[in-house]
Parts: C-alpha cells; sequence; structure tokens
DNA sequence: AAATTTATCTTAATCGGTTAAGATAAATAA
DNA sequence: TTATTTATCTTAACCGATTAAGATAAATTT
C-alpha cells in the first residue's frame, strides 16, 4: 500500500510527507473523476468543463468561454459545435457585435447534468459535517495558502528564462 | 475577487463552500504547474510524469510504465520514443524476456531535473513548517477522506450504466 | 516438438488540443 | 466617406493521446 514518496521531500516529517503524497493524489484523482463524470454524460472532459462553466454563468460569447476555461479560441469553436450537435447549447449572433458569437444553454441542459452529482454531493456532505467550524477554517486556510503559492510559483517561474 | 460558486452546494455553509472552491482550485492549479514545470524542461507533461516515476522507481518494463502512470501501451511507446530521443532514458530489452522493454534513467537524468523544485520545496516546507503535528494530522485526515471518498465515488460510477 | 494461446510492445487510424493564418465585422484615421 | 487597423470567430496544419489491430516472444496444450 505504501510507497516510496520521500523523493526530494526529505526534509520533511514522515506526517508532512504523507500530506504532500496525499494532496498529489487529490489533484490526479479530482482529474480522473471529472473525466468519468463527464464520460457518463457522453461528453469529453473539455466540453463538460465548458458546459458546466455556462450553466453557472448563463449565455456567454466564444472568445469569454475561451478566457473563463483557458482555451484558445479554436478549441472553443470545436467544443461549441460538438455541445450545439449535442443539443445541450445554442449558437447565436450578437445582433449588436455581429463578430460575436453568443453561447447560451438549451432549455433544460442543467438538468440533464446534475444528477450525476447527486452521491457526491451527499459524500462531500458527509466529509465536512465532521468537521466544526474551527476546524474547517484551519483547513481552508491551508488549502489557499497552498494556492496562493502554487499561484506565486507559476509567476515566478514564467519571468524566468 | 470572490465568485458564485454556490452551484448545486447550497446545502453547505459559506465555509464550506468556499473550502470546496479552493479545493477545486487546489486541483486545476496543480495541473497547470505541473504543465509550466514540464515546459521549463522542454518536455510535455506527460513524458516529465513518466520521467519523474522513472527517476523514482529505477528501471521498469514499458507496461509497467503505463500501469503506473495510467497512460495506455500505445501512449508509453511514444513517450521512451521521445524521452529516448532527448537523451534522459535508455531502452533495453530484458534478456529474460524479450518481448519485454526496460527502461532506465539515462546518466544524470535525475539532476537534470532537480533544480526546477527547489524554490516550491522551499516554499511547501514553509507552509507546512506553520502547522503543528496535530494541526497536520487533522489536515492529512480531512484529505485522506477526501481521496477516499473520491475513489469510491469513481467505483461507484463504474458499476452503473 | 508443433500448434495454439497468451503476453508484451509497436503501429495505424482517429480524436481533440494548440498555433497561426484567414474571414468578417467594428472602430479608428485620413 | 473611404481606408486602415483592431477584434472576434473559424479554419487548417500539426502534435500527442486513445483504441484497436499487428508483430514478436513466451507459455501452454496436444
Amino acid at each position: 500500500m505504501s510507497r516510496d514518496h520521500s523523493h526530494l521531500f526529505s526534509d520533511l516529517t514522515p506526517l508532512q510527507q504523507d500530506l504532500v503524497y496525499e494532496l498529489r493524489q487529490n489533484s490526479a484523482r479530482a482529474v480522473m473523476l471529472h473525466q468519468l463524470i463527464s464520460e457518463k454524460l457522453g461528453l469529453n472532459a473539455t466540453d463538460h468543463k465548458c458546459l458546466d462553466f455556462l450553466n453557472r454563468t448563463g449565455p456567454v460569447t466564444a472568445g469569454q468561454l475561451a478566457e473563463l476555461t483557458g482555451l484558445t479560441t479554436g478549441a472553443v469553436t470545436n467544443v461549441i459545435d460538438r455541445l450545439e450537435q449535442a443539443g445541450y447549447v445554442v449558437r447565436d449572433k450578437d445582433p449588436k457585435d455581429r463578430r460575436r458569437v453568443v453561447v447560451k444553454p438549451a432549455e433544460g441542459s442543467s438538468s440533464r447534468i446534475s444528477p450525476q452529482f447527486e452521491s457526491i454531493m451527499q459524500s462531500t456532505l458527509q466529509i465536512l459535517s465532521r468537521y466544526d467550524e474551527e476546524q474547517t477554517r484551519l483547513i481552508l486556510e491551508f488549502i489557499r495558502l497552498c494556492n496562493d503559492m502554487t499561484l506565486a510559483e507559476m509567476e515566478k517561474m514564467k519571468n524566468q528564462p
């Protein structure tokens, strides 16, 4: 069950190493789970991600969707093609600016998707209910620190050759 | 700065919703950071991931590498082609079983890579040092619960039409 | 031992993403 | 107002992952 995850992190206590390992695992599994849910919906992960944004934000232009998701506009064009094909979204020309393509969720799109999340929501709720407010706050702060750190490190890397 | 992440999770307290949001962010950023590091090394993310495994485990067969990384054997063949080309690994036939291809890190492969992680290691250490053992244990347990949950949910989904 | 089955890796076809060039519409300048 | 520049989306060429079929070696059966 246990593996050697000492790798480079030998300054950490075993407990800390375990934590680092689980955090990695967490990211990897999140990606896999998302992938799986998408498959269940008959979509690829990217299309699903875009549809998810769309259902949250309501109608956006193709360009905005690209920015929201971090995809290229070229990729987004194909995403919209496929989602439109599958009946999840509708494409419209913006009458105010006819260069723009406005994408909006098709009728009932959201309700076709949410059932897949019921169980996960329940399980999440169950885990979270084990912690009181102070503990939750502690965990939240930790994850935030990690996220801030990651962002900072990415910036640092970009500003290096 | 803040966005609407209530989406489906309306049974959660605002604090809990924030936590769920940060956890998602965490996964997304981890993927992006990994991507960035790989680019710095002149590799794509997949090749880097494989090389990382290889440097930790030592020589493995192509099939084992596929299993370790969750890639298909077809993808692994290409990964090895590129890593060999770039001088990071060496390909050998297993003399005991000549169907098998044994892949091992090339001389000095590990040391060509680790410098990119120095800063991240430092920052990680700094975050972790803010927490005492009990707190660390709490966080670790939480992440483990999440990981177990994710795994269980994935199993559940697979066993459904 | 020869024939069949199984295991391992590679190859080929397809799919989806990126980058960069192209088409069309709006904004700006002459 | 016409010409140029800028903005937005689409298209085309390329790259890497997946799936499935193919090649080769080992194991098993007869």
